[in-house]
DNA sequence: GGTTGACCTCCACCTAAGTCGAAGTTGTTT
DNA sequence: AAACAACTTCGACTTAGGTGGAGGTCAACC
C-alpha cells in the first residue's frame, strides 16, 4: 500500500476503467463526472469516479440514458454528503424503474424458454403469435399495447 | 367474431400497436417487418406484425438493439415454418444475453437497495465508494473494469 | 533544454433510431 | 365524380452518444 495515487490523469482514468477518454470528456461535458485542473489545465480525477464510471456504464448497459444517469447522480450533490433522504429519492425512484425493467427481461426471456421447451413447431403457441396481442379483437377500441420507450425520467 | 379483417393498413396497425407509422415504415425498411402491397402500392400487414411489433419493442425497451431484434429475427425465416433448430438457434443464443442483463440489472438495484438500507450516510459502503472497484490497487496492470456496452451479435 | 508523448480545445463527423414536411397518389364516402 | 383522409416516396433534420483530427500546450525524461 505504497503509493496509490491520490488523483488520475485522463489516461490512466480511460485505462482503468476502460472508457476511452474521449468519452471520459464526453461525461465531463455532460456532467456526470468532475475533474480539477492542473495549474497548466489538465484534468486530474478523485478515484472515486471509477465507481462513478462503473455504474454509468452498468445503467446502460441495462438500458437507461445518461440522462436518467445524471438525473440521478445530480439528486447526491458532488460536495457534501448525501443526506439520507438524498439516498432515498435516488434508490426508490430507481428501483421502480429497474424492477419494471428487470421484470419485461424475465418476461422476455421466459417466452423463449417456455417456447423452446414447448415443441411448437407451427409457432401456433410460440411468442411471435402469442405475444401480449390478445386485444386485437374485431370492433374498433382495441387498447393499445402499452407504450415502450419512454425514457422515463 | 364476425369481421376480425384479415389484413391491416398501416394506419390500423400503427393504432394497435402504438408504434408510429413512421416507425413502421423504418422498421420495414430495415427488415424487421414486412408488408404486401395493394394494387395501388399500400401497406397491407397480416395481423401477426403485431406480435412482432410488441417482441421488438420488448427488446428494445430492455436495451437491445434493432440490430440484435433484426439478427435474432433473421434465423426465422419468414416464409417457411420454423425448425426446431430455428427455434434452439435464436432462444439458446439471447437467453444467455438476456440472463446477462438480468443479471447486471439485479445487481445494480439491488445494490442501491442494500444501500439505502445501510444508513450509510457518509457514503464510506455506498455504490459509488464500492463500485466493483477493488482493483485499483498501485502498480501497473490492473485489470480494466469489463467493457460495457458492445451490444454483441 | 529539447524531444516526445500525453494532454488541451474546437469542430466536423459518425451511427442508431427515428421524425417531419413536401409533393404526389389511393381509397372511401357521399 | 368530387372531396378528403389516408396513403406513397424522398430527402432533410433531430437527439443520443459518442469518435477523430487539427493545431497547440504540458510534463517528464535524457
Amino acid at each position: 500500500m505504497s503509493k496509490l495515487p491520490e488523483v488520475l490523469t485522463i489516461g490512466q482514468v480511460a485505462e482503468r476503467s476502460g472508457v476511452p477518454h474521449t468519452a471520459l470528456r464526453f461525461y465531463e461535458e455532460r456532467g456526470l463526472i468532475a475533474s480539477e485542473r492542473t495549474a497548466g489545465n489538465q484534468r486530474r480525477y478523485a478515484r472515486s469516479v471509477l465507481r462513478r464510471l462503473a455504474f454509468i456504464r452498468t445503467a446502460q448497459r441495462v438500458g437507461l440514458s445518461l440522462e436518467d444517469v445524471h438525473a440521478a447522480l445530480a439528486t447526491l450533490p458532488d460536495n457534501r454528503t448525501p443526506t439520507k433522504s438524498d439516498w432515498s429519492r435516488l434508490s426508490t425512484s430507481w428501483q421502480t424503474e429497474l424492477d419494471a425493467r428487470i421484470d419485461a427481461l424475465r418476461r422476455l426471456r421466459d417466452r423463449l424458454t417456455s417456447c423452446i421447451g414447448c415443441g411448437c413447431l407451427s409457432l401456433r403457441s410460440c411468442f411471435l403469435h402469442n405475444f401480449e396481442d390478445e386485444q386485437a379483437v374485431d370492433g374498433p377500441g382495441a387498447p393499445k399495447l402499452k407504450p415502450v420507450i419512454e425514457g422515463g425520467t
